[in-house]
DNA sequence: CTGAAAGCGCTTACAG
DNA sequence: CTGAAAGCGCTTACAG
C-alpha cells in the first residue's frame, strides 16, 4: 500500500520536457486533431505518460470543465419498498444500460436510508449537484424540494406522474391506463361480466394503481351488464371469505393489480378448489415473479419498466446536451398484454 | 430554466462583508467547534447564505480535501447475467445498506457495456479514479487490471473469490462450501445414497460452484456406500432423460445448484409424475425465486447476498479510513440451510 | 506549434 | 477571532 503520490500533468510535463499545458492538449486531443501538435511532441508525452503510469484525475477535469457525465439517482422510498417484484431492479437496469449508451456514469444518493424520510438537501446542500442530471423516484417525493430543485434549473426526470402545485416537470411511466383497459376488454371480450380487481388497500391511492383502475372502470363502465368489484388483499388472502364474496356476487373474473397479489390469489384459489381458467379466469396488471411450478402460463401486462428506465435517462441527457428544447416532457411507456393459460371463456369449465 | 451562475462561497462572502475563508469556515464548523468565530460573524454568514440559496459544490469540496465519500461498483460481467436469481440485485442492495451506513455514496460504472470485455480502464485512465475505493465483481476479472490497481494502491474489495497471480487482495463471498456440505449432509442423514448433483456445464468452472460441489463431495466421500453424481441441466430440462437417469442410477435425490435448476428440475418431476418429496427429495444451494405456486416450501441455502454485499463495504471503508490493518482480508459469509418441504426420508413414498 | 496564466470553487495552514 | 495566500489537478483562452 505503498502510494506515493500519483502523478500528475505535471509530473508527465516534466518528464517529457515539455509545458503541463501541452500534456492536458495531448491528453484531450479532438477527433479528426483541430489541435496541432507535432508527431514528436505527442510521441514523448505518450511515452512520459506510460513511463509514469499516468491518469487524470476526474475531480479535477470535473471542476475545469463544470460538467461529469454523472447521473444521479435519488428514490424517495426507502429501496426495500421497491424489492417487491422486481420493479426497482429493473428500472435501475434500464437507466444502466441507458447511461451507459450515452457515456455516463451513475450516481447512487444513499443518504438517509436510516430515517424515515429521505432528502435530496441536507443541511441545504443539494446532494445531487454532484451530478449533472437526476432520476428521481418514490412514492412520496417531497414536494418543497422538488420545487426548489426547478427554481434552481437542476435538470431531473421523475419516474412515476407526480403532479406538484406550482411546478411542471419531466416524468416518465408505464401506460398503467391502457394497460388497465387491455386487460379488461380481454375478460369482457371472453363473456365475463363480473370482474373482481384484487389490491390492497395499502397501494390503492398510488397513481399507478389508480391509473390501472381507471382504465379498468372506463371499459366496464362501456359495457352494458358488466360491473368491476373491488377486493382488499386481505380477503383474498383468506380462502373461505375468497370463496364466499366469488360465490355471492358471482365473479368469473380477476384482475390482480400486480403479481404479488396474483400469487396470493391463485395460492387461495388453488385451496378452495377452483380450478385456473375453467372455473375462473385469473390475470395480472404486472410483471409476473418468475415461473409457477404449474404447468399454466400466466395472462399479464407486461410493465417494460427497463424500457421506462432507458427513456427517463434518454430525455434527461438530451436536456443535459442541450439537443432538446425546454419544453416539459410527460411521456408514457406502453405496456404490452400478454395473453397466457390463466384466462378463457366464461363458463368453458 | 434560466440557471444563471450558482452562488459560490466568494458571493455568499461578499455579501455579508466577511472573506471567502470565513465562509468555508463557517460551513466546516466541526462538532464542538475548535474553530472559533463570532456568533455575530456566523450569523451573517448564514443570512447570506441563505438569501443566497448558497449550497457547496461538492466538487470542489473534493478537490480540495482529496477524497469524495464515493464507493465506485464495477462488474466484469454484463449487468445481464446477474439478473439470474436476483443476486446481482440482492448484493447492490446491500452495498447500498452498507455505504449509506458510513455516509457513502455509491458510484455505478456503467462504462462499456456494449463490449463484450468490460475494462476499468480505458485509454490508460483508471475509471474507478472518481470514487474514493471500489467494489469489484464478475466471474472473469481481467487480472492484469486487478495487477495494476493493487500496485497503484488504490483499495478495492472483490465480491468473489477470485485467485489472481502475483498479487493478494480482498474478497468476500457466501461460504458456499459449507453450504454444500450442510445439504449433503442433511440428505445422508435421511438415508440418502445416491444424490443427483444438478448443474449447467456453462457454470460448473465457476468458483462459486466448484465451491459447493467440493462441499458435497467431501460430506459423501466421508459416508459409506453414498455416491455424487454430476448432473447436466440439459437433462433435466428433458423429461424423459432425467426419467432414465434417476432410475438406472437409483438416485433419490437431487441437489440443484442453484434455483433456476431447482425450478427446471421440479418441472420436469412434475412431467414424469415423480412426486416431491416422497419419490424424490430435493433441495436448492442458492435462495429461491419467490414462492412456487405449490403449498411446498423449498429446502434451500439462504446465500445472504445483501450481507456479503455489507461486508465488502465495512471492509473497504474500514480501509478507507485507515481504522484497519493493510493486512489483506478475505471473508466467508456463512449460508443458512433452511428445511422446508422437499426432502424427507430416503423411501418414504 | 507551444507556453504562461487565469480560473474552476473549495480547504487549510499561516499570519496577524 | 479573521483574512490573504497557496494549492488541489485540471482546461481553456490568449500570446507568441
Amino acid at each position: 500500500m505503498t502510494s506515493r503520490r500519483r502523478p500528475t500533468q505535471a509530473d508527465v510535463a516534466r518528464l517529457a520536457g515539455v509545458s503541463q499545458s501541452t500534456v492536458s492538449m495531448v491528453l484531450n486531443q479532438r477527433d479528426g486533431g483541430s489541435i496541432l501538435i507535432s508527431e514528436d511532441t505527442v510521441e514523448k508525452v505518450r511515452n512520459a505518460m506510460q513511463v509514469l503510469g499516468y491518469a487524470p484525475d476526474p475531480i479535477a477535469q470535473m471542476l475545469a470543465q463544470g460538467r461529469n457525465r454523472l447521473l444521479g439517482i435519488f428514490n424517495y422510498d426507502p429501496t426495500n419498498s421497491y424489492l417487491r417484484d422486481g420493479f426497482y431492479y429493473k428500472i435501475l437496469a434500464g437507466i444502466e444500460n441507458g447511461a451507459d449508451q450515452h457515456g455516463y456514469n451513475i450516481l447512487l444518493l444513499t443518504r438517509n436510508r436510516a430515517d424515515q424520510k429521505r432528502s435530496i438537501f441536507e443541511g441545504g446542500v443539494n446532494t445531487l449537484r454532484l451530478a449533472d442530471g437526476a432520476i428521481l423516484m418514490g412514492k412520496y417525493p417531497n414536494h418543497d424540494e422538488l420545487r426548489r430543485l426547478t427554481r434552481e434549473g437542476y435538470p431531473f426526470v421523475y419516474i412515476g406522474r407526480r403532479d406538484v402545485p406550482e411546478i411542471e416537470f419531466d416524468w416518465v411511466i408505464s401506460d398503467y391506463h391502457s394497460a388497465g383497459k387491455q386487460a379488461t376488454q380481454h375478460l369482457i371480450d371472453l363473456k365475463h361480466r363480473v370482474i373482481g380487481y384484487v389490491c390492497e388497500s395499502s397501494a390503492f391511492d398510488a397513481n399507478s394503481t389508480q391509473e390501472r383502475w381507471r382504465g379498468c372502470q372506463e371499459v366496464v363502465q362501456a359495457t352494458p351488464d358488466a360491473q368491476l368489484i373491488l377486493i382488499d388483499q386481505s380477503v383474498v388472502a383468506d380462502p373461505a371469505q375468497l370463496r364466499d364474496l366469488l360465490q355471492t356476487q358471482h365473479v368469473t373474473a380477476l384482475i390482480c393489480n400486480d403479481a404479488i397479489n396474483f400469487r396470493e390469489a391463485n395460492n387461495s384459489l388453488i385451496q378452495i378448489s377452483l380450478r385456473v381458467p375453467d372455473d375462473i379466469s385469473i390475470l395480472s396488471l404486472g410483471d409476473t415473479l418468475g415461473d409457477f411450478a404449474t404447468s399454466l402460463r400466466v395472462t399479464y401486462v407486461r410493465l417494460n419498466q427497463e424500457q421506462v428506465g432507458e427513456a427517463a435517462v434518454n430525455r434527461l441527457v438530451s436536456r443535459l446536451d442541450g439537443s432538446s428544447s425546454d419544453r416539459v416532457q410527460q411521456s408514457l411507456i406502453p405496456c404490452e398484454f400478454v395473453v397466457g393459460d390463466t384466462t378463457t371463456w366464461r363458463g368453458s369449465g
